[in-house]
RNA sequence: GGGCAGGUACCCAAGUGGUCAACGGGGGCAGACUGUAAAUCUGCUGGCGAAGGCCUUCGGAGGUUCGAAUCCUUCCCUGCCCA
């Protein structure tokens, strides 16, 4: 493909390239670039905001260019501090080695596993000896890696940043180092490692990667950034239904940016939206129950996505019950309902099930249960409802 | 190594002998409302108990006291200043 066309692709729903006039004399030279993502260990789950990246990435597949995943093994035992206001847990290596089993399978479901190579980051940190370190760290001055914002801020604040922390950046830039990556992909809060990636490539007489950002998905609570830490996330493998009640619950104005930036959409057809949103001439509920529809069609299947829908139609529209509920089986034929409640799982404590019910939030058949005595009897199954959208189906064997 | 300031529930943070299961905010959950699990308003947010009430919790361990998150001793941890 000619590399205007490449270029245009590349640069659609991208924040930042450093610098283009390198990234097209890459181009110009129509071979395979490298194209690194690093990507932390620590979670198993791959969520919406992390898939803004992996998709920029399969593009790039689709364009002839390798992958190249690096597992950060070796640096998710420091714990990278970006965007962090504490010092994050390290992790063990089976911790790691777990995680990255799954991680793995859901990456793929995202790239192309032709062209995609994983490597592990302990496998050239992990030999680096104590010199080499030091060598490496010459390389870079302290005052420059205090610039980074979250160290700046926490120094303010008085609260600690450790020398692990500070060694962080270098570690990644080395990477790049390592690899001979062409581009790096990062989200936005990523700037700076990935720059230091650049300088360290530089000093090593490498060809400086060129440095490219996403920006940056807000989770389902519309502000902060999407993430595990936060439970503000979707993940890629989560059940239809789950997933496209998240999606439901973004707030309005993130819409067109979800639809942009993890869907498939035509760029035509979130135009109209765009369009029909701002001169407000559609119901923001109907444009978001697309979006969700096109988001479990992607991860699930087009199937999935219309039971899904359904369903939600069905217990919120309606208010009625979704058609596929999970079920618990009691032991007991007879019991209180505050027994029930923590047995099955519904509830964590008698307590919380007290409250619950004098909160008015339990239904039994669509009936509220005032009463926190009440003897439940399972000669048949019942359908209890925890809030506005917890069902179970309790009954006895 | 020395001096000073701190460590409170999921997070931030008030509380300096009893009225403290601990103000307030955030988050979470629930109710109302709605166009959706948006927005907004209201309530709840340690455990056990039907309830009176009881039990566990304020960095750890001891102690003083009728009684401690609050006082004392000691240990651990963090920040700042000095070396």
């Amino acid at each position: 493909m000619e590399v205007e066309k490449q270029l245009q692709i590349i640069k659609s729903n991208v924040a930042e390239i450093i610098s283009e006039e390198e990234l097209v004399k890459k181009l110009k030279k129509k071979r395979h670039l490298r194209i690194k993502l690093g990507i932390d260990p620590s979670g198993s789950e791959i969520h919406l905001g992390f898939s803004v990246v992996l998709r920029k990435l399969r593009q790039l597949q689709d364009l002839g260019h390798t992958a190249v995943i690096i597992v950060g093994d070796f640096t998710g035992m420091i714990g990278d501090p970006t965007g962090l206001s504490k010092t994050r847990p390290k992790l063990s290596r089976e911790q790691i080695k777990k995680n990255m089993a799954k991680y793995k399978e859901q990456i793929l479901r995202i790239l192309n596993p032709e062209h995609t190579e994983f490597t592990y980051n302990s496998e050239w940190l992990g030999s680096l000896t104590m010199f080499d370190f030091i060598e490496l760290a010459s390389k870079y001055t302290v005052a420059r890696i205090l610039e980074r914002d979250d160290f700046s801020q926490r120094l303010k604040q008085g609260i600690p940043v450790y020398m692990h922390e500070i060694i962080y950046p270098l570690c990644q830039g080395y990477d790049s180092v390592a690899i001979k990556a062409d581009i790096e992909l990062g989200g936005t809060d990523q700037k700076f490692n990935l720059l230091v990636g650049r300088e360290l490539m530089r000093e090593f007489n490498l060809e400086p990667q060129v440095v490219m950002t996403l920006p940056i998905l807000e989770g389902t609570d519309g502000v902060r950034k999407m993430s595990k830490s936060f439970g503000n996330y979707i993940g890629i493998t989560e059940p239809p239904a789950e997933m496209f009640g998240k999606i439901m619950s973004i707030p309005d104005e993130l819409i067109i940016k979800y639809f942009e930036l993890t869907t498939d959409a035509f760029p035509h057809r979130i135009e109209e939206y765009r369009t029909a949103l701002r001169e407000g001439s559609i119901n923001p509920r109907d444009v978001k129950f697309e979006l969700a529809k096109t988001i479990v069609r992607m991860y699930h299947s087009a199937r999935a996505a219309q039971k899904a829908a359904d369903d939600f139609e069905r217990t919120f529209k309606k208010k009625g019950v979704p058609k596929h509920i999970k079920e618990y089986i009691s032991k007991k034929k007879e019991m209180g309902i505050v027994d029930l409640l923590v047995e099955s799982g519904l509830m964590h404590s008698r307590s919380e099930a007290k409250r619950k019910i004098r909160e008015g939030a339990i239904d039994i058949d669509g009936k509220s249960v005032k009463d926190i005595g009440l003897k439940i009897k399972l000669q048949k199954p019942i359908i209890i409802k925890a809030g506005k959208h917890r069902f179970l189906k309790v009954k006895s064997r």
